[in-house]
DNA sequence: GTGGGATGGGCAA
DNA sequence: TGCCCCTCCCACA
């Protein structure tokens, strides 16, 4: 389930798994062995997130750039690994922990260069503390694109996909198609701030939830399933503040979910 | 049991 | 814009 908050989490967790010693690196699909039996044995001096990928510092500019695309999922766990599965990339494994790696999108090994020219595609990500929005304020407003677009756009701001986009233009009453240049300042740094304030969210707990309490029916327990979203993937579903049944539509090839009536259709 | 869709993105055209 | 990559899960039979 991956958005920057899932890669956050998966940095934080595996350092206290894997970082500061000698790694075991194997790859039981094979897909990465000549890699791996480069990095066997070598000290991992740290991992970084930035947006949606992750990157692996083995020393003697050696990198592995990890991006789990829509398929990728991470498992790791203490003490030694479990048997191998048949889809299994890479796994690493410590005198403390392991971890395991299926499905990426992105698995390379990777030199300090393309490590930079990785991060100079990348916008701010509000996730990262050292990031300052300016960059992406500017982009917005320069654009004629659709805001719904922009904040998928990886080069404009880093981290947020399909999920986020959805539930912080409702949680901001903008429509999807509204272009970035004739939104204000304001409302973009908004989305900056809320942003920031759902993937920590995201990061701590490992599941997006975006709906307030008050406006969920059980405001005193835990988030149950099918409220933890204002509009994502509730197509036809009446919206929680308004009742209107929440629209539908492609962009940027993948389906945006808004509330006709909250969310006002900008020029 | 099975098939389509999914929280992504690079690439060709 | 559409295709591909290539895995898991759930709705449906």
């Amino acid at each position: 389930m991956p958005e920057g908050h899932t890669i956050h989490r998966a940095a934080r967790l595996q350092r206290e798994l894997i970082v500061g010693g000698a790694v075991r690196v194997e790859s039981p699909q094979g897909r990465f062995s000549e890699a791996a039996l480069d990095l066997d044995g070598a000290v991992l001096r740290g991992i970084e997130a930035y947006g949606k990928h992750l990157v692996y510092d083995f020393g003697d500019d050696r990198y592995v750039h990890v991006h789990l695309g829509l398929f990728g999922r991470f498992r790791m766990g203490r003490g030694e690994p479990p048997e191998a599965r048949g889809a299994e990339r890479v796994r690493f494994a410590s005198e403390c922990g392991w971890v395991s790696l299926g499905g990426p999108t992105a698995c390379d090994l990777i030199s300090d260069d393309e490590r930079r020219r990785l991060l100079a595609r990348l916008g701010p990500d509000p996730l990262r503390g050292d990031a300052r929005p300016a960059p992406m304020i500017e982009r917005i407003a320069r654009s004629s694109a659709p805001i719904g677009t922009l904040l998928m756009d990886q080069s404009v701001v880093a981290g947020i996909g399909n999920v986020y986009r959805a539930e912080l233009l409702f949680r901001a009453r903008v429509h999807p198609a509204t272009p970035g240049r004739s939104l204000e300042g304001d409302t973009v740094r908004g989305l900056w701030r809320d942003a920031r304030t759902l993937l920590r969210e995201g990061e701590r707990s490992g599941r997006i939830v975006t709906t307030r309490p008050a406006d969920r029916p059980h405001p005193r327990g835990g988030v149950r399933r099918g409220e933890q979203y204002y509009v994502y993937h509730r197509t036809a579903c009446p919206c929680r503040l308004c009742e209107t049944p929440i629209a539908a539509a492609l962009q940027a090839a993948r389906t945006v979910y808004w509330c006709p009536s909250c969310q006002r259709a900008g020029r």
